[in-house]
DNA sequence: CTGGTGGATATTGGATCCAATCTGCTATGG
DNA sequence: CCATAGCAGATTGGATCCAATATCCACCAG
């Protein structure tokens, strides 16, 4: 048995990880600056790891850094909002392209399980667990494309608008309309139907940007 | 006039510049660990700036980071190289067909003059500016999509292939063949036709992946 | 009232120091 | 001879302290 133990990790990855959850949250809310000294101070570090972790979280687009000035929590643009969601069309596309094709049935029985996993959460109402459920669901898919770079990417496409996205599984039509989706998907994923799979993908996808534009329009 | 003034950098932004020449020159070569009580005197900063730095490229894929055992610089796989051009292939498609259209005169002044700047490092045998006028002129291209996030992925993706590119320009011959496809792009440019420039942009990347895989495979 | 100047304060940038962890060698027992 | 425990040195992780810079506001000249 491989004993996977749960090894402290360092400060700054553990400071990047709850900084995270703060970017999902809003409890470090888009625009706001970042005050080094009492963010630190709260997280229970001292200002080092959290430079590190601001650094990561600036390479992926979530802050943004201005010399002496700080780091300021990223605004998604409408524009911004556009390229992100091209952006997966085009990466997401062909991560299913090189996926299905190797899927093992075993992987079609995780993703049906994440499936589930999804549906749990959103009958108990449980947003978060919601949001986290049913990105396993689709990077399960993505990384069984086997191609490390991709979903790093698409990780962190995903990672800009979690923000705003968390509205989107606030309506109860909407939680309903993505399990639907996710049935659709997945069937075309158990008959390894690419071109049914990328376009079940893609009418799910729209869904979710015409949520997130409306959030981030009427505010 | 609009004095650009030379600021002084900080620290980390110096050593991340630096850090950047150490590894297209190979001076920092793949596969070798990061000293960065070593590095950081050679610098001449500390190493608090240092690790911010390797925060910023462990980011881009330049270097990869082990708890407690401190940054190696990455290594190139075959298949690594191949996901690279994979996602280059997409998103430079996408850059193009975007960009074409909204090119401007001055654009493609710019454009050409860059690419008369790559001609003339050729001649001069300068295989260092040949390699940065490389760069601009294509992303001259690119960030005429003004798709900032799109720029700074494929950024990343042409970073990640720096070291092993400059062996292409070591030849005479794969440098004429350069100036020849750069004409083409420019051709296809100058008569905004979208699907030339897609081609020729490919063609020109297919050249570059087949001496990229030989440098990588004889070593 | 406007624009600019100077300085006090808040905040970030970086160096140094110590703690935590890893690595490699050596000794010791089987 | 091999395996393992343990110690010493090397290296990274993190806290604290001081320097550098920016921001804000009071003040003054025009």
């Amino acid at each position: 048995m491989t004993a996977t133990f749960e090894r402290p990790p360092t400060a700054t990855e553990a400071v990047i990880t709850e900084l995270r959850r703060l970017l999902v949250t809003g409890d470090l809310a888009p625009g706001s600056p970042v005050r080094q000294e009492a963010l630190a101070e709260r997280l229970g570090v001292s200002r080092v790891p959290l430079r590190e972790a601001l650094k990561v979280l600036e390479g992926e687009g979530q802050v943004q850094y201005h010399r002496h000035r700080g780091y300021v929590v990223s605004e998604l643009s409408v524009d911004d909002l556009v390229e992100v969601y091209r952006m997966r069309e085009l990466l997401e596309a062909e991560a299913i392209r090189v996926a299905v094709p190797r899927l093992t049935d075993a992987d079609i029985v995780a993703i049906s399980s994440a499936s589930r996993d999804v549906d749990d959460a959103g009958q108990r109402g449980d947003l978060a667990g919601m949001t986290t459920a049913n990105r396993d669901f689709h990077f399960l898919l993505f990384d069984a494309a086997a191609m490390p770079r991709l979903s790093r990417m698409l990780r962190g496409l995903w990672d800009a608008t979690d923000v705003y996205r968390s509205v989107y599984f606030a309506g109860s039509d909407n939680r309903a309309c993505v399990m639907h989706e996710h049935a659709a998907l997945l069937d075309a994923l158990e008959s390894r139907d690419v071109r049914r799979a990328i376009a079940a993908q893609a009418e799910h996808r729209n869904h979710s940007v015409a949520a997130v534009t409306t959030a981030l329009t009427s505010r």
